[in-house]
DNA sequence: CATAATGTTGCGCCATGGGCAACACTCATT
DNA sequence: AATGAGTGTTGCCCATGGCGCAACATTATG
């Protein structure tokens, strides 16, 4: 239930039903064909057969021979192409690694995906925190430094497109309303880049800026992160200058773009 | 041309041709149209309806409005998904900073995929060398420490499988005839470990251990590696020792394995 | 051992997805 | 500018391919 049923203009009703597979699975980590079949809608057959075609490209795995499937490591193989052909990550190794060299701290690379920050490449600081890999995963934009990033250079209607689902209180300093959300942006805006202190969840503290393409348009947000007992407020003015200037290099022109 | 037309078991179609599009699209790095329909020996209609179904979900994006696609994000979206649910990657986070600590190198765990060896997650450590990130990179069995220890215990029939597709010679050291890797399979068995010495490209050293199910069969590999300058031949058998150890802390069963 | 689940496979019928061709559009070339 | 060849997208119509049904194989559970 839940399920979007709009008819998405015009596609293959197969195909859909087997990415459709693709997100079941991903939610549940688990799954057999009845309820996924219950799921879609469609019979346990229908779901069988779609299964077996994703089996065979290795995008799912069956667990126990007889049974259960879930994601596979053909997705895997297919997302290391994604990351290397995006613009903003080809190319920017020497930079991000000067950059976690620099400040000690782990460095992400982060991209709008809708209303949520993805994040697609990742090197970890000297330090050795560190937190878990990012990759991958997805987070709101309203509660981080790259959301804020990505969304503070957007049209209105794009900005309020990217808003997140719901505004609940994650960590003490959540921002919790549009209208607080937007007074943080104009200051991103301001400054260049933004800073999250604890928003997303107690002792974490991140410093991003943006990435821009030749034409100027923000592409990807570059952040800095680590625990409170490393990066401290005060040191988010001069943390911001460093990225800020990482990121002018990763941007589409050599020149930087002034703000 | 060069295509596997071979109707692998009873699947749909359609959706196999939309997963041939993303396998494509994974190798050019962006395509038309066009062209991936003559790929496919199917009509330019086909090709776009099956393209708007895999933009719909997000795997594929259009990189300028009306043109040539790429793989999307939705690929790394799903991917987090996987390795979060990949047994030997789930809680291995503290087992693997600490030994990157240790170490003071890049740690990676991998896991066998057909006849290649596949990166899933990845800490890089304090010496901050260090190579591009290797999530979603696959390389062959025969040249890599990861290679040797995800294929030294499987049985013969799987061992043959898993052999390299060609015995190119990669580097300095590379291993070229199969009867060459299964005495250095045997070797592996008898240290529980594996080393690789400038097999794969000169300069680079690695050394592996096998993480292993409750059932103790070989599920993943955990390695350290990093350039020649630090990591020396004569230090192999005390790093294996010690990666051996945070292997098994890592295996299904709490207790050690005997090998 | 029986019962109830599961996932997989022939088999027809009808919907659906494929090819065709016309269209909209961008980019070179003259 | 105007032409041309290239692209990707969209109605249309027919038959192909995918769906539901039901029987089957297999495994869990009593």
């Amino acid at each position: 239930m839940g399920n979007t049923h709009l008819a998405e203009s015009s596609s293959v009703q197969s195909v859909d039903r087997a990415l459709s597979i693709l997100e079941i699975l991903a939610q549940r980590g688990e799954s057999g064909v009845t309820e996924i079949a219950a799921d879609l809608g469609v019979h346990k057959s229908t779901a069988s057969r779609l299964m077996t075609a994703l089996l065979n490209r290795g995008l799912v795995d069956q667990v126990s021979d007889r049974g259960r499937y879930r994601l596979g490591l053909g997705l895997v193989r297919l997302a290391g192409s994604v990351t290397s052909s995006l613009d903003a990550v080809s190319g920017s190794r020497a930079v991000t690694k000067a950059l976690a060299n620099e400040v000690g701290e782990t460095v992400n690379i982060a991209v709008l995906d809708n209303n949520r920050v993805l994040y697609v490449d990742q090197v970890i600081g000297p330090s050795m925190v560190s937190m878990r890999s990012w990759l991958g995963q997805s987070v709101p934009t309203h509660c981080t430094a790259t959301g804020k990033v990505l969304t503070a250079w957007l049209d209105k209607p794009e900005r309020i497109a990217a808003r997140p689902n719901s505004w609940k209180k994650l960590a003490p300093n959540s921002i919790t309303s549009a209208d607080a959300l937007e007074k943080e942006l104009d200051q991103v805006r301001d400054r260049g880049f933004a800073v999250a202190n604890q928003e997303m969840e107690s002792d974490f503290m991140a410093v991003a800026a943006p990435i821009r393409d030749e034409h100027g348009e923000v592409t990807a947000a570059l952040v800095i992160s680590g625990p409170a007992s490393r990066i401290k407020a005060e040191d988010f003015e001069v943390l911001g200058q460093i990225v800020k200037q990482s990121a002018s290099k990763l941007s589409g022109n050599p020149n930087f773009w002034r703000e």
